[in-house]
DNA sequence: ATGAAAGCGCTAACAG
DNA sequence: CTGTTAGCGCTTTCAT
């Protein structure tokens, strides 16, 4: 070829990487094959617009031909803007936030932002080394689900400078933005709703974590407010069961309610899950819902409305919860400020057979 | 100070990045606080072994005053491991893989590994774009969950030379390591145990989905050979409904099959919320199981053994496919070479009182 | 519309 | 055990 000065042989570099995998292809080659400099190809991949069409065109043809896919580790690093966001949910094992995470995903990836996961568990002991390995991918967001962190991971998160977003939960003071609902609100909701049917004799069946007992004590207030805090020695009777909640612990609470404060005429359940055992429980033992007494859940799930009796509930709009938290974060990682950073969703209340 | 001179004033950089976020403190400034220089901070924190103690700990205090937190981008770029792994799942929302992601993620913390997730939905269309979303992050390791995956995606997982994972099935070639099990043999293996509860007369009731088809496939197969293909038309009746599942597609399918093909005396579901399904419309009809039919499902959800009555089912084991799949991973990031990269963990049926 | 040079923060390679 | 130097692949800045 009489061309070939031009394509200039690779100089060997001082020294050789050890046990890399196969060299993968970068800018400089994709520039090499469209005969452009690595920077045009970097802005017509990014910045097409800036680009003409004819280069555009070779540019995306060499593209094809190479196979190339940016290394957005390298480009991140220059940047600054890793085009990542981090999730931190107790774990994903529940139902309840999934809802949340997958329209996260989903309009994260729609704005070219991948999700990483972490698991806080339901402990806090490891929540600061979790949080170090999650501000070092130095992502461009960070969303809280369902969390009461530690002060330290307060003060880290702080300190990171990362737009953080906080959900599933209404604060005064939150870290930097906010998209949730007020448990206690909810809880007097549901207790106004079983006295507008009728109901005076209330009891609690609630997981043990901090938002459930938050909707309790709403419940609980509103209970008294409305002369319905029926048991002598517990006013609203509660039973605790270990978070997260399951269909078994549903059952066992149900039988352990009975026994200890007969007579009542509703269930609130912390969770859908709940629900259903206590539907489960009452249908093994022959009682009628809502005749013997009335079911509530929380959450909403997909299968609520099939359940037999329908299950009545609360509904939580875990999509849009999760859509705002990527718009947020998104605005914020393209510069614009956020007008808005604290939104209450809100909740609404399904009315169906079991209540 | 008289050794100013040691410490270089910073070489004012020639031009400064602009809407950057507060710059965020390096290995040299933490260097600079220890008296040492940056490559020694990061041995300290990434092989302590080479470093004196006394020096490791004038490291870590100097760590610990400026809160630094390594950036993990900048790193992975140099030494060309990410410690990033990427799992594809057709969706989150569905269940029967939380368990699986769920150990994929806590079995990689432990390494200090994290999980990027991607949802490639139940269509081939944005797979691609997908792919090669997480391939730019040069993961260590890919984890291909439930997934058949396009010619195309193949060649770009092959040509990125990313160890794959696949899960979830048994494949003749996989591209790369694999830990599932045979959908065929559930089917045929779920087929016999029926028959040997003295059942001759089963339906399926199936998500549209490509791993559930070949259950049934295995299904069909050993029910003509025990001759309990009863339906003149049909074989083995089956009533497709859409993936994912859901309990209302279980009570509307219940309803369809026992509308079209009365009689039957067993019911093999692609999973377990359709078994809960088929059992809610039962209960709603005043149909008893396992009297009237049996009731089979599919992945032992949790929820499984305390249903009413409770539910015969297929279990397996998403947590140790997990923790495999994580140590497949990581044993290949670390250079081992993985023995045995085709495990089979095979499957184990739980019975309970429906079947 | 395109290019040259520099450098993001870290660690591999080599040298003591 | 510790340090010097270079460079991972990209994009920012400045220049044309």
């Amino acid at each position: 070829m009489s061309d070939e000065a031009t394509i200039l042989p690779a100089k060997p570099s001082r020294r050789a990487p050890a046990d890399r995998r196969p060299a993968s292809v970068t800018v400089v080659d994709v520039a090499r094959l469209a005969g452009v400099s690595a920077i045009t190809v970097s802005r017509a991949l990014n910045t097409p617009e800036q680009v003409s069409p004819g280069t555009l065109e070779r540019v995306r043809e060499a593209v094809r031909q190479t196979g190339y896919v940016p290394n957005l580790l390298a480009g991140g690093l220059r940047s600054n803007k890793s085009r990542l966001v981090a999730a931190v949910v107790p774990t994903i094992a529940g139902p309840v936030f999934m809802e949340t995470i997958q329209a996260l995903t989903e309009a994260l990836a729609e704005k070219g932002y991948q999700l990483i996961l972490g698991q806080s568990g339901y402990t806090d002991s490891r929540e600061d080394a979790l949080l170090d390995a999650l501000i070092g991918r130095r992502p461009d967001g960070i969303v809280l689900t369902g969390i009461l962190h530690s002060p330290q991971g307060r003060r880290r998160l702080i300190a990171s400078g990362i737009p953080v977003v906080e959900t599933w939960d209404l604060s005064d003071d939150p870290i930097d933005m906010l998209v949730g609902f007020s448990h206690e609100e909810i809880g007097a909701a549901v207790c106004r709703f079983l006295h507008g049917r009728g109901r005076r004799r209330p009891v609690l069946l609630s997981g043990d974590d901090a938002r459930a007992r938050r909707r309790n004590a709403g419940f609980v207030k509103a209970a008294r407010e409305l002369g319905m805090d029926w048991d002598a020695h517990h006013g609203v009777p509660t039973r605790l069961v270990p978070a997260p909640t399951t269909l078994a612990s549903g059952r066992s609470g149900t039988s352990a309610l009975l026994q200890a404060h007969p007579g009542f005429d509703a269930v609130f359940c912390s969770s859908d899950l709940l629900a259903l055992g206590v539907l489960t429980e009452a249908q093994a033992r022959g009682l009628a819902v809502p005749r013997d007494f009335a079911v509530m859940g929380f959450g909403d799930q997909h299968y609520a409305a099939a359940l037999h009796p329908a299950l009545t509930t609360v509904r939580i709009d875990g999509n849009a919860m999760g859509r705002t938290a990527a718009r947020f974060i998104v605005e914020r990682a393209e510069g614009r400020a956020v007008e808005e950073r604290i939104v209450d969703i809100g909740f609404s209340m399904v009315e169906r057979d079991s209540a």
